[in-house]
DNA sequence: ATCCTCCCCTAC
DNA sequence: TAAGGTAGGGGAGGAT
C-alpha cells in the first residue's frame, strides 16, 4: 500500500513546479528549471519515499534517471542544495534573525497546513532549521500537520517511528517566543491520544539512544555514526564523558556536539528525554536527579550521559544497529504525556499494582493470614496429600467457590445486568484490547472466557456488557465470604478469595449436603452473590463437584460413584494437569481419566518426570480407584 | 544423608 | 490505555 495515497494532491504543493510561488526559493538556474520540469510529472506525490508502488515510476523507465531510487536521490539533493542556498542568501541579505531557533529541526510537512507548507519552509529557513520536501527517517525530526484522516494516522503510525507529530503552532510559537519550546504540548490529538497508549518496550530501553540522537542529528553538525558494522555508536564531547573510555565496547553510547549551535535545543531535548532517562535508570537501579540542566558541561547532564551511556546496550537490542537513522528514528520513543515512569507518576508502581488483578490474586492469601492466623495452615496438611488415613467413613469434604467473582461482585447490585452476558476488565475502548479478567455465566454461553480480548468476545457475543473491577469490594466480599466459613466450620482451608475447602467431617450438621445449602444461602444473603459446592469424601473430589455444579449448585459425588465419575472425565479437570502435562498424556494417546487408570503408577512418572503436584493427585486417583 | 537453591509447572 | 502477579509443590543437583 502507498503511503500518500490520498495526499498526493495537498503535497504537490512541495513540487517545484506545480507550486510556482515558491520558485523564489530555489535556485533559479536553468538545469534545475529543466528539471523542474521532469519532476513534476510525478514524484510530487511520492512525499513518503520511494516505497510507493505508484505506476508512475513507469514514467521514469526512459528518462535520464532509469532508477526511480536515483533520481529521487538527486531530486532531494537538488532540493537540499536549493534550500541552502536560499537559506544562504537569506542570511547573506540580512533577512535572518540571527537566532537559530530551530537548529537541529528538519520538518516534513503532511498535508493541508495553516499556515502553509511553503510558509513553515520559510521560519525554517529563517530561523535555522530545515525542510524536507519527502519524508526520509534519515532527515526529518519533525512531522508537522494539522488534520489528518484516519488512514493517514493509521499510516503515520507505521511510518513516522517515532517521530513528533505536531501541530504548526509549535513552529509559530516557537518563533514568537524566540525560542523551540517543546513539542510535547503540540502534539497531533489523533496520535496523542495513541501514544498515550501502551508504549513500546523501546520505551523504556532507548532513551539514551533518543536523546543522542536528537542532539547529534545528523543533520547538523553532529552525526550518528556507525563506527562499525556491529554497533552504532553516538560519539560524545570527552567532556561529557570521562567515564566514556571505561565503559565497555558494548555499553558504550555517547553524544557528540560537533556543532555548537546543537545545544540551543539541549534543554528541550533533554526535558522531552528525561522520563526515558528516569526509565533506563531505574532499570538500572541508578537514581536520576530530577533537574536536568542544558549545560552540555553541567555536572548533572554528564550525570545523564554517563548513565545514557551505561544502559545503552539495553537500547541496541532494539535498534537496527547498521542502520543510524534507524537510531535517529527511535529518537522520540517516550510517551509524551502519561510517562511509565515515576517520574511523572511517582505512583505509577503503586497503581499499576492497585490495578492488576493478578497481583490482587497473588497476593490475598497473605491478607487472610493476618486475618484468620490460626487457620493459616488449613487443615493441617497439604490440600493435594488428602491420604488414606484421612479418608473413612465420616469424612466430609466440602469445596465451596463463589460463581464468577469478579463480575458478580460488581453487577450485584445492579439488577438491570443480572441475566446479561458481562465480563470484567479495565477498559471497553473500541479496539478491544482489553483483556477479559471474569465473564459471567450468560457471557460463558455465548463462548466468552476469562484471558480473552475484548475484541474477540465481542465477535462471540456482540452485546456483552463490559464493567471494570472493584478491588475493594472484591476484598470485602472476600472478608464476608470467609465470615461465613468460619461461622460454620472451624476447619477451613483457603484456596483464594473466593474459594476454599470445609473439612465438615465433624460438624454437628450430620448432613454435608444441607450444610452446604446452608452456606451458600448465607454467602447470598450476606453478599448478593452466588457460590457453588461440591461435596465428596475428598479434597479432589469434592473439586470436580463443585466444576459439575456451576453457576448457583451444588453436587454430591458419593464414593460408590466416584469410579463413573472419573471414567470419562478428562484429564485436563485434574487439578494440577496444566497444558505441560496435559500435552505429555495426550502425546500417548491418554486423553481421559479412565484411560489414565491404567497406566502403572511407575509408567506415569516416567512420563511426567514427577515434579508437579499432578503427581500426588494422580497417586491419590488411582488410590481411589484401586 | 541432609539441606538448599533453582527450575518447572500449576492455580487463582 | 492497561495494569501478564504471586505462591506453592516437587524433582534435580550441588553444597555441606
Amino acid at each position: 500500500m502507498s503511503f500518500n495515497s490520498d495526499s498526493k494532491s495537498k503535497r504537490s504543493s512541495k513540487s517545484i513546479s506545480s507550486n510556482p510561488s515558491s520558485s523564489s526559493n530555489y535556485s533559479s538556474d536553468g538545469r534545475n528549471s529543466n528539471k523542474k520540469k521532469k519532476t513534476a510529472q510525478k514524484p510530487q506525490g511520492m512525499a513518503w519515499g520511494s516505497n510507493s508502488r505508484s505506476s508512475s515510476r513507469s514514467a521514469f523507465r526512459n528518462s535520464p534517471f532509469s532508477d526511480f531510487g536515483s533520481y529521487m536521490v538527486v531530486k532531494n539533493q537538488k532540493l537540499h542544495e536549493q534550500f541552502d542556498a536560499a537559506a544562504s542568501s537569506s542570511s547573506h541579505s540580512g533577512s535572518s534573525s540571527g537566532n537559530s531557533i530551530f537548529c537541529g529541526v528538519s520538518i516534513f510537512v503532511d498535508g493541508y497546513t495553516v499556515p502553509s507548507s511553503q510558509e513553515l519552509r520559510g521560519y525554517m529557513l529563517k530561523h535555522g532549521g530545515r525542510f524536507e520536501n519527502y519524508f526520509s527517517r534519515h532527515h526529518v525530526t519533525h512531522i508537522i500537520c494539522s488534520n489528518l484522516p484516519d488512514s493517514k494516522i493509521k499510516n503515520l503510525r507505521a511510518f513516522s517511528g517515532g517521530l513528533p507529530v505536531v501541530k504548526p503552532a509549535w513552529v509559530l510559537d516557537s518563533v514568537a517566543a524566540n525560542k523551540l519550546l517543546s513539542w510535547i504540548p503540540y502534539q497531533l490529538d489523533q496520535l496523542a491520544t495513541e501514544n498515550d497508549n501502551q508504549p513500546k518496550l523501546s520505551t523504556f530501553f532507548t532513551p539514551k539512544i533518543g536523546v543522542a540522537s536528537e542532539i547529534a542529528n545528523p543533520i547538523v553538525g553532529g552525526q550518528v555514526h556507525s563506527e562499525n558494522n556491529d554497533q552504532s555508536m553516538v560519539k560524545v564531547d570527552s567532556s561529557l564523558s570521562e567515564d566514556y573510555a571505561s565503559l565497555d565496547q558494548a555499553d558504550r553510547c555517547s553524544v557528540e556536539f560537533n556543532d555548537p549551535l546543537q545545544r540551543n535545543i539541549d534543554k528541550v531535548m533533554f526535558e522531552e528525554a528525561a522520563c526515558c532517562v528516569e526509565s533506563s535508570c531505574e532499570s538500572k537501579g541508578i537514581e536520576l536527579r530530577d533537574s536536568l540542566s542544558s549545560d552540555g558541561k553541567d555536572p548533572d547532564l554528564k550525570q545523564s550521559y554517563d548513565t545514557c551511556q551505561s544502559s545503552v546496550s539495553l537500547g541496541n537490542n532494539t535498534l537496527d544497529n547498521h542502520n543510524p537513522s534507524e537510531a535517529s528514528s527511535s529518537r522520540i520513543s517516550c510517551p509524551p504525556k502519561k510517562h511509565h515512569s515515576t517520574l511523572a507518576d511517582p505512583n505509577f508502581v503503586e497503581n499499576y499494582f492497585k490495578s492488576s488483578r493478578l497481583h490482587f490474586i497473588g497476593t490475598w492469601r497473605n491478607r487472610y493470614r493476618k486475618r484468620f492466623p490460626s487457620s493459616s495452615n488449613g487443615f493441617g496438611y497439604k490440600s493435594s496429600s488428602v491420604s488414606s488415613a484421612a479418608v473413612n467413613e465420616k469424612t466430609a469434604i466440602i469445596h465451596i467457590d463463589m460463581d464468577s467473582f469478579f463480575v458478580s461482585v460488581v453487577i450485584r447490585n445492579r439488577t438491570e445486568l443480572l441475566d446479561k452476558p458481562v465480563a470484567v476488565c479495565h477498559s471497553d475502548n473500541p479496539r478491544g484490547t482489553a483483556e477479559i479478567s471474569s465473564a459471567n455465566y450468560p457471557a460463558r454461553d455465548h463462548g466468552v472466557k476469562a484471558g480473552m480480548f475484548v475484541k474477540d468476545a465481542k465477535i462471540l457475543c456482540p452485546q456483552l456488557v463490559i464493567v471494570p473491577y472493584d478491588f475493594e469490594a472484591y476484598e470485602k466480599v472476600a472478608d464476608q465470604f470467609y465470615d461465613i466459613l468460619h461461622k460454620h466450620c472451624n476447619k477451613v482451608q483457603a484456596v483464594s478469595c473466593d474459594e476454599a475447602f470445609l473439612d465438615v467431617s465433624e460438624s454437628e450438621v450430620g448432613d454435608p449436603q444441607l450444610l452446604a445449602s446452608i452456606i451458600r444461602k448465607e454467602i447470598l444473603d450476606t453478599t448478593g452473590c452466588t457460590a457453588s459446592a461440591g461435596i465428596a469424601v475428598n479434597m479432589l473430589m469434592a473439586r470436580l463437584a463443585t466444576k459439575t455444579a456451576k453457576p448457583d449448585g451444588q453436587c454430591y459425588i458419593p464414593p460408590e460413584k466416584i469410579d463413573d465419575y472419573l471414567c470419562a472425565l478428562p484429564v485436563k479437570a485434574l487439578p494440577g494437569i496444566g497444558h505441560v502435562l496435559e500435552a505429555k498424556l495426550k502425546k500417548r494417546q491418554i486423553k481421559t481419566c479412565g484411560q489414565l487408570r491404567l497406566i502403572s503408577k511407575e509408567t506415569l512418572e516416567g512420563w511426567i518426570y514427577s515434579y508437579t503436584p499432578a503427581h500426588t493427585y494422580m497417586s491419590l486417583f488411582r488410590m481411589i480407584l484401586e
